[in-house]
DNA sequence: GGTGTATATTACGTTAACGTCAACGTAAGG
DNA sequence: CCTTACGTTGACGTTAACGTAATATACACC
């Protein structure tokens, strides 16, 4: 796999994807939609350490729940090109929204980490109880 | 609105709905695939105060980006009726999975954050330098 | 030289979670 | 009596995020 010569750090699509538990589908849909931009090797994608990056970062949205639209906005974010300072304004108000949402989510979070808790312990409670019969 | 005779804590559907910023088409649906089940009076719904209580969560959940049914699992998990040992093992085992999950969050979240306050402080940055223009 | 194994493109299929009509009933107000 | 507001039940439409299958190319191995 991995090529000798240009060892630096490129991936084939299977390994990127087996490597994040994703299939090739996936990444090829990323692509269709501009989340990833992967270099060819003649057709080939070559997958370098920065998609990889996009992709992790990708993924990490996911897991809160995030649509790829708002992943996609938040990586733009990271390298803004914006120049424009109506650009910049918007971009920051769009950075304290999704903070926003993420200061929501840390509070729902605590409060159903509290209900599993309650539920944990009644199961095991009723475990008690039921292993005298 | 809010009958004053059985004023107890019943709601109409639109109150509810309004309540918590969904369409009546929300409730309606969460009911066709039984996440609520409100009485009826005549024709109409009639939600009360437990009713409210499990739309609350199943929005909860939604803002951490379960799936209806992921929410449903949890919600279950407050009423267990559960009586066989299985079943309580089984039901301690989601338990400890969506918590999991959670703290994977939690750490995602950490990340997230840490990210939008390096992206707004450029910003911000960018904002300055853009300014002795 | 056949047999895999990884890759590609194209294209139709699928699922969740509603949106969006349409068509109708009913109770209140002017 | 007519309108207005709110309620009901269908039922088809829609969007995101892929799944899945068909077909074709290229390279390694025995």
């Amino acid at each position: 796999m991995t090529n000798i010569v240009t060892a630096s750090t490129e991936y084939s699509i299977t390994d990127l994807c087996k490597e994040f538990g994703v299939t090739t589908r996936t990444a090829r849909y990323y692509e269709d939609i501009g989340l990833l931009s992967p270099s060819r090797r003649g057709q080939t994608r070559v997958y370098s350490a920065t998609d990889r990056t996009r992709l992790r970062l990708i993924l990490r949205g996911k897991r809160l729940g995030l649509s790829l639209e708002d992943s996609r906005q938040i990586i733009d974010m990271y390298e803004p090109g914006k120049t424009n300072i109506d650009q910049l304004n918007s971009l920051i108000d769009a950075i304290r929204q999704q903070r926003d949402k993420l200061n929501q989510q840390l509070d729902d979070i605590g409060n159903l980490l509290k209900d599993l808790n309650k539920a944990e312990a009644n199961c095991i409670e009723a475990l008690k109880t039921n292993g005298d019969k």
